[in-house]
Parts: C-alpha cells; sequence; structure tokens
DNA sequence: ACCTGAACACCGTTCAAGT
DNA sequence: ACCTGAACACCGTTCAAGT
C-alpha cells in the first residue's frame, strides 16, 4: 500500500527532523526529498506549522499506544516506572521530535489533544491501582499522576539538553530520579496509615 | 550611565521574544527598533544565536543572583520551597524566555555554564543543610537537588506550554506539585531512622 | 572601534495555470 | 484532486567602504 504523499512528506520531515532540528525541515528541502515540487505539501498541510504538528502527532499517538501495549504487565507501578523510563529514552533518543512535541501547539490540533489525553488516562488509572496496593501514597490519582509525569519531563527534558549534568564530578543520572522518586513515594506510602485524613497532604475530591 | 548598544540590543531583542517569541526577534528588527542599521548586531554579536544565547545567560544570571539573595531567609527547606516557586512563576510569566533558557546552548557560551553552576551549587547546600535537619531525606545532596530541580523543571514547561490541564475538569496547579513534593519527601525523612544504610536508596559518596 | 548600504542566497507563502 | 513554475516579501549573513 503506496505510503501516499501525505505520509511520505511527514516521514521525510521527521528525518530532517532528527538530523538537523527543526531549523533543517525546511519545506522547500521536504518536497525535493520526497520528489515533489517545493510548495507541493500546501496541498497536504495548510503551512510549515501544520506539517510540524502533524509529526507531533504521530509521536505522541505512538507514545500512548506503547503506554496501553505495555499495561498489560507485571505490578501496575512496574509499568508505570517502565513508561517513565521509555519517556526518557525518548526524549535522549530523538531530542528534536521530543522538543517539537511539547513546544508550540499551544492553539492546536485536535490530534495532539485527543492523543495526549488517552495516554494521561491511562497513567491515572495505574496510578489509583498502584495506590490500593498501598505502593503509592494515598490522594487524588490525578495529581499524583500530574507529579510523576512533570519529574518525567523535566528528567527528560534537562537530560536532553545537557542541562543536569552541571557538576563537576558526578553526573545525575536522569533514569536514577525516576527511580528514586518512586522509592520516595513507597516510603511516604507505607509511613502512615493509608485512611487517615489529616495533616501533610489535602485530599482533593 | 548610558546603556551601550550592546546592552540596548539585548533589551530590544529580548522585548520581542516576549511580544512575539522567538521567531519575533529579527535581527532587522532589532537594528530597527535599537536605532541602528539592521547589521550593526553583528559588530557585538557573533551570529544571531549568540544574541540569544546572551539573552538566556542574562536570564540565568539574574535567577541565580534571586535565589543566593533569598538564602538568607528562614529555614532552608522553606527557601528551597520558595525559590521552585518563584521558578515557575518565571516560566508561567515569560514563557519564551524559559523556552529559550533551557534551548539551544549544547555546546554553549560560557557565562551560562557558570551562571547555571553557581545556582545549582546554592541549592546544594540548602538541600544537605535541610537534610541534617531532618526534613529531606539522607543521601546524596546532588542527586536529591537534582530531583528537585528536574520536577520543578518539568512543572514549570509542562505548565508553561498547557500541558498540565489535560484532563476534562480538575486541572492539576504546578505549585501543588512542588509542595506535594515536599511533603511526601519529609514524610519519607521521618519514616526511618537518617542513620540507616540498607534499602531503599542507595546512597551515594 | 563602530556603523552603513548594497548585495547574495535562502525561505515561507501565494497565484495562475496545468492534468 | 493534485501538482508545477514563477513571483513576492522577508531574513541571516557578508563585504566594501565610510568616520
Amino acid at each position: 500500500v503506496a505510503p501516499g504523499t501525505r505520509d511520505t512528506l511527514i516521514d521525510v520531515a521527521a528525518g530532517l527532523l532528527d538530523e538537523g532540528g527543526v531549523g533543517a525541515v525546511t519545506l522547500r528541502e521536504v518536497g525535493r526529498l520526497a520528489g515533489v515540487s517545493h510548495n507541493a505539501p500546501y496541498k497536504h498541510f495548510a503551512n510549515k506549522e501544520a506539517l510540524l504538528a502533524a509529526i507531533a502527532a504521530r509521536e505522541l499517538e505512538s507514545q500512548a499506544a506503547a503506554l496501553t501495549a505495555a499495561a498489560r504487565e507485571r505490578s501496575p507501578v512496574a509499568v508505570l516506572r517502565a513508561a517513565m523510563h521509555r519517556y526518557l529514552n525518548w526524549a535522549l533518543e530523538h531530542p528534536a521530535r521530543f522538543k517539537l512535541t511539547f513546544g508550540a501547539w499551544s492553539e492546536g490540533s485536535d490530534e495532539l489533544a485527543a492523543a495526549a489525553n488517552a495516554a494521561q488516562t491511562v497513567m491515572i488509572g495505574m496510578v489509583a491501582t498502584s495506590q490500593e496496593a498501598g505502593v503509592l501514597p494515598p490522594g487524588d490519582p490525578v495529581r499524583l499522576a500530574s507529579l510523576l509525569r512533570a519529574l518525567a519531563h523535566g528528567a527528560a527534558d534537562l537530560a536532553s539538553t545537557g542541562h543536569l549534568r552541571a557538576d563537576g564530578k558526578g553526573n545525575a543520572d536522569a533514569g536514577q530520579l525516576i527511580d528514586d522518586l518512586f522509592a520516595y513515594l513507597r516510603s511516604a506510602a507505607s509511613s502512615g496509615p493509608p485512611t487517615r485524613t489529616g495533616g501533610r497532604t489535602r485530599r482533593a475530591r
């Protein structure tokens, strides 16, 4: 099933993105490598930004698919941890795609929002299951899932741009940070009876 | 003391960056607003990227200065928490500067590395003091400081690009995530005797 | 030491056509 | 429905001068 010009354009653009960053993906070069004229892309995308958004959407969908596929494994915490490590590896192996995916689309394209929502819903479910198992502390699962996502994203972003090895000697590995967080959360989960309501954390809902 | 052309150029470029993003800062417009020719900037910066790096360096220095200034306050944890909230607010109020500051400079400019190092050294010191006070769990302070930094950065980046309110109803506030992390860490710190060496976390050093 | 004006190569986008 | 070629406005960068 011949890929179709549209998918070819996205493939070519993603390749240019990987090689030379977002600055290297130019509509003229995309058209040239795809074997069409330099403005044929305008028949498939409204403009350059729309082409870039299509790359981001494809990345996000692939990410969400990998997450749901991994959900049939061991314990939900193990799946969560593996998902965060996969997220980190994705950022390290394809830094330009990672930067692009979480870049421009503040006003953008329902595809992106849908894919992001799907992934997050799966994550929230796994967090809730882990809380019931007593291996994550109680509280609003949405909020706790956001905490996990924020750490994974921050570690991935800092690591992919080299901002995590700022000290002289030992470099803090991004993967360690993920494991450390889970260890702290597990420790916090078993520090007090899960049913108590007062104190250190406001309960949502 | 008249600002000097170089500083004027940086000011103008930062203004354009705030208004229209990195795409809006063009050497020609910078020159026009600064009252010089469209290529006078080349007498002060090697190229456009160098001008952008100068903005990033100024932001990072101001950030480091604010951190060291705040270090003369209450408890070190309070200072740490306040610093992370300030980091978050900076990202929300100046998203383009935030994105730029942690963007391109993988090979770059000693100013940036120096400013980043200074800020992190201060953070590590406060973490170590907090650990001795028993309000943060023991372990390598560099590693724990990286964890805090990664969460602050991830929450700030996701929040500044609107990726934290992906669910339908309640939006997870980025500031809450910071407070949550400190609560979990405090809970983990008091869950076991600080001196025990085995188990959940490998000790560094 | 700092600035200017012209010039070059390149890019995003548009438009009038072509099949 | 999809593609092409010419054209326009804009940008980063360079160069030969000017003071």
